[in-house]
DNA sequence: TTGTGACTTACAGTCCGTT
DNA sequence: CAACGGACTGTAAGTCACA
């Protein structure tokens, strides 16, 4: 599990899922009350982004939070354990 | 969407599935690598966990992520849209 | 075994701008 | 419209002693 991997496959969700919407960076900002540089920031995995900025941005995008966190961990260095066991 | 109430149900999410597995917080900080106390404080809700430490609980719980963001939604202020609209 | 208050440090997050 | 920088404020991260 590599800490910036994780942080650019968030980004590059919210990106995905945000131009699906058809929104700029500067709209979603404003939908869901957070800076435009920050969303910028956020897309291109600069930031360790809060559970209530995860909450806010899949609000604004009116999307479950988990589509913000479905990852593709194949591209990881180390596969986490949940792909091995199930609860 | 209140603020207090998704760390309320992050912790309880959080809590659950670790009881779940009947480890012990101090357990679960050490497969996580994280402070025990901060497991504690994290599980009532204090703490607004960045994304870097949702993932690291959800792999040492051997999780998806999106199982620790599985939020009653009903029980919050304001219905999130995406229960009106899918991707 | 867990809860809690207090604390410092690092960085989350904002606001101004330029390219 | 987006990337990026600088400077700033607020708060999460991380730890401790003690209940």
């Amino acid at each position: 599990m590599d800490s910036e991997k994780v942080l650019e496959a968030f980004g590059a969700n919210l990106r995905r899922i945000r131009e699906t919407r058809k929104i700029s960076q500067e709209k979603l900002g404003e939908i869901a009350n957070i800076d435009r540089t920050y969303v910028s920031s956020a897309e291109r995995g600069k930031r360790n982004v809060s559970l209530i900025n995860i909450i806010k941005f899949a609000n604004a995008l009116e999307v479950n939070p988990s589509a913000l966190l479905d990852f593709q961990w194949e591209e990881m260095d180390e596969i986490p354990r949940y792909h091995k066991t199930k609860i």
